[in-house]
DNA sequence: CAAAAATAATGCATATATGCGTCTATTAAA
DNA sequence: TTTAATAGACGCATATATGCATTATTTTTG
């Protein structure tokens, strides 16, 4: 979480979490309920704010109907 | 980490990291030192006793030699 | 077999992700 | 502008991932 490259990995984990929400037309409460998480939770994690777990990216990838895969696959420069 | 689903989530990707890091030839040590993690840490998430964050992985990921989306390229039943 | 290497297991402290509630800010709709 | 919906931003408590050290166990190797 320290580090400049981990910034920018959940950083780009919760831009890419965002867009995918968006995509699919939900709102962040409507994801949290879904994914049973709290609804600060997301948005946090979508702005970048904390390093989650994969069981929190799990759920929420459940949520969003797609892969795990999905939600990390990109390139961290 | 409570709930049967997330309990399969972490031994499968602990499972996988370790099918991964003996692929490459690497040993727990070696793989710690490479991903400066612990190597208490590594043994813990290879056993799945552990909810890794993803910093986590992928910093395991990048030691690895492989991409973030590999590690968790499984299907969750 | 014995010795060495690798892995597992454990205890403990600390950092932080999470959960929950509340409030504010922003945006969109009317 | 007022209202409603949405998102952001807190504070705080709790659970737990992590980091570090050490010992035990298992596996490998000679």
């Amino acid at each position: 979480m320290i580090n400049i490259k981990n910034r920018k990995l959940i950083k780009a984990i919760g831009n890419h979490i965002r867009s995918l929400r968006i995509e699919k037309g939900l709102s962040q409460e409507q994801l949290a309920n879904e994914a049973d998480i709290p609804l600060s939770q997301i948005g946090r994690i979508e702005r970048g704010e904390t390093n989650p777990t994969v069981s929190t990216l799990f759920v929420i990838s459940e949520a969003l109907g797609v892969e795990l895969k999905r939600i990390v696959d990109f390139k961290v420069k």
